[in-house]
This record gives structure tokens, sequence and C-alpha cells, in this order.
DNA sequence: AGAGTCTTGATTATGTGTAATCCATGTGAG
DNA sequence: CTCACATGGATTACACATAATCAAGACTCT
């Protein structure tokens, strides 16, 4: 008799546990920031017991994208301006410190699988937010995803949720993609010449400009209501 | 009729959350490294029920001191070497970020402060690590305690907890002590002249020197066994 | 009357206990 | 060595008890 359950692609959301979705939720917007979190409210909403739900909440709250007060409950992170500046400022940090490790150590494959995407990446030219973010997270998973440093792959990681979801509903102006292809090839270039300094400060332009760009979003979008 | 009970004093334990009570026995030692975690276990010991162990352990997963793998359970998080090489790069970027707000910002009475704790921890010639560890936090709170990335205050003071359980199990040599008492020297300096760079350098320099006198501790443990 | 304080009730978090199910691992038969 | 099975423990669900919080109304004193 076949042992192997196969009716589970119907289902494959019971993959994901739950404080995934819940951070998705929370990044995305659909739980908004600052908003009230109510056990038994959001065990309703994913048709779970609140069981999972308060681990789910203890889990997050650890992460740092919810705030629990005692008896008082739980509410969504807030994701303001200064947010934004904060974890944009400890990226400023991490990113060249991760990329120093890559380059010198990079080979001729990786470097051609880099421009293989960036080409990709100037190709598109629709506003396929999501498929940009595929492949520069591609394009960076190439240079920082074998670092030996797995905490600081963890708060980038952390972190770049938050930036994702903002950059979905703020998706990057002409002029922003144009400077961000340009700095990906001088990070490339900068790769291939084996000059970790030039590297790591082009790195640490990039996320400055992204940073800037969302904060000017934020404000734009704060101004208007 | 006296309405008001008076015998909570009795038991202000029930104040601190599990998930600190478990943290600090997880970076004492008491939860060895690696160890197992389960739940029953974890519920006598504490005496409390299974949910919040649960909750706890969810909590703790999220800050990253337990790692939890689906029905398989939790386990502490190794505390390696190549954890305390990871978390000191962290810290070797963020102290030096953080105290740049700092100088020209420090008034006269915090850097008055700074000398009074640094005195106090000269006079200290006893082997009473607990106080120098106080004494120690105290002088960095100074300098980065009213920074307004909060973010990054959390990420170095998560990781300051495990140096801190680390520093207990490993003492600071004299050798050690003369080295951090000049770079402590070396910091006020730089802050009374109000030399950004050279402070950050100093204070780089400052975790350097934690980290290699840790990783000689914990490679001699490991050698001897 | 008005300002402040107290009581009360609804809501929700928090903790305990129990039961059912699922999964990973170890064991023993073949 | 391999596979079925047994078992320990995690996971989920549910029912209930306690306790904290908050808001609205009642009450008191000036």
């Amino acid at each position: 008799m076949p042992g192997h359950p196969q009716a589970e692609d119907t289902e494959p959301a019971e993959a994901t546990p739950l404080h995934v979705r819940m951070r998705g939720d929370i990044v995305s917007g659909a739980l908004p920031a600052g908003s009230r979190l109510k056990t038994q409210d959001l065990a309703r909403r994913y048709d779970v017991s609140i069981n999972p739900v308060r681990e789910a909440l203890h889990q997050l709250s650890g992460e740092g994208f919810v705030i629990l007060s005692r008896n008082r409950g739980a509410r969504v992170r807030m994701l303001d301006e200064a947010f934004v500046r904060n974890i944009f400022d400890i990226r400023a940090l991490i990113e060249p410190y991760l990329i120093r490790l890559f380059v010198g150590h990079a080979s001729r494959e990786e470097i051609a699988r880099m421009v293989a995407i960036q080409e990709e990446i100037e190709a598109l030219d629709g506003p396929d937010q999501v498929r940009l973010d595929v492949l520069d997270d591609a394009f960076h998973q190439v240079t920082y995803g074998n670092h030996f440093n797995s905490e600081a792959l963890a708060i980038r990681e952390r972190h770049g949720q938050v930036v994702h979801a903002l950059a979905l509903r703020y998706p990057a102006s002409p002029a922003r993609r144009r400077a961000q292809n340009e700095e990906h090839r001088r990070i490339i270039a900068a790769i291939a010449a084996a000059d970790e300094n030039a590297a790591a400060a082009v790195v640490e332009e990039h996320a400055r400009g992204a940073e800037r760009h969302l904060l000017e979003q934020l404000r734009r979008d704060r101004a208007n209501g």
C-alpha cells in the first residue's frame, strides 16, 4: 500500500511555521505596524488554536517584530523612519564587513554568475518589483551567502525582510534603478580587481542609497496621509 | 480592614519573566551549551507548567540563544569559538559606530562620571569579577546608553550577555586588566579631545582585546578538557 | 456643581491540566 | 543489513481558573 501521502501539495501552508506566516503579514502590512495583536483574533485568522499563536508571538518578540508587555498583550513593532534609519545604519556596517571576505576569495565562476544576474536585472524594464527583488537577492547571495559569520547573516536577513516589504510598497524609481545598476557594476568591478576597500565602499554606498530612497518615500507617504 | 496585601516581598521572583531566568541559566552555564532542553524537565525545574516553558523557549529561539527544530525539541545554542568570533566581529563594528555619536555630545559631567567609574575600577584589585563587570557595564553605559539606535543597542546587549557569562567563567588576567584600564583611559582621552576617529579606533581595539583573551581561554579550556 | 477617587464589569492575558496526534529515533525480528 | 514496530517527546487543541488592565459609572468631598 502507498505509505507516502501525496495529497499534501494542496496544503503546503502547513509546512511554513506560523511565526513565519505572521512575520510575512507584519512586514507586508497585513498586520499594520503598531496594531494590537489579540491571541483569539489571530487564532481565528490563521485557523489554529491560541497556543501556537502565543508561541509565535513570543518568537517574533525575540526577533524584535513584536512588542510584548506583560498582561497587556502584543503589538506590532512600529516601522517608522527611525526604525528604517536604525536598520540601515547597521546594514551599512555589516554589508561592507561581509563583502570583504568575498573579495579575494571570489572564483571566476562566481563573478560570472554575478555578471549574468546583473544582466538579467538590467534586461528587466517592466515594473516587476518581485522579480527584481528575487534577482537582487540572488546577486547579493553570491557575495554574502558563504560567509562564516552566521550571526551577521542572521541580522542582515532579519533586516532584509523589512527592507523587502518596504521595497514592495515603494518600488524603486527609474533613477534609483539606474543608480542601483551602476552600483552593482562597480561592486563587480571591485571584486574582479580584488580591491577590498573599493568593494566595501561601494556596498556601503549601495545601502545608503536604498535607505535614502526609502526614507524619501516614507516621508512623502506620511505627508500625504 | 486592611485590604492591601503586604506579603508580596517574600516572592518577588515572579516579577522576572521565565525566559529571563532561563537565559541567565544558559549564559551562566547551568543549562550547558548544546544540551537538550526538554519541556517537562524545564517545567519541573522552574516549577511552572509546560506552556510558559514553551513560550520562553520560543522567545529565546527568536533571540538566538536556543535552537528549535520541529518535533525534535530545543537545544541550547553552542557557545564555541566560532560563535565568539562571530559576535566579536559584530561588536567591533557596532561599538565604534555607537561611540561616534557620543564623541562631541559628551558633557563635562558625563566625562567626569567615566573618570570616576574608571578610578573605581582601578581601585579594585581583588578578583571580584562580578563587581568589575558591573563597573565596566556602567562605564560603557555612559557612552552608549543614550544612542538613538535601539536596534544596535539591542544587538550589543544580547551579545553582551554572552560575553558577560564567558567573562565570569574566564576572569581577566592581570595583564588583560592592565590593558583594559589603559584602553579605558584612552577612550576617555579621545572623548575629552572630541576625536571621533581615535575613540572609534580605541573602542574597536578594546573589543578585539577582549575577544583575544576569551578565545585564548576557550582554547586552553578545550585543550585541557 | 465639579474635580477627583472608588467600584464594578467586560475584556484579555496568563497559567494549569488533560488528551489526542504526530514525528523522530531506537529496537528487534527477519 | 533492512524494515516494521514500539516508544518518548513534541505539538496541537481544548477547557478552565486566575489575574491584570481599562473604561465607564457611582460616589465623596470641597
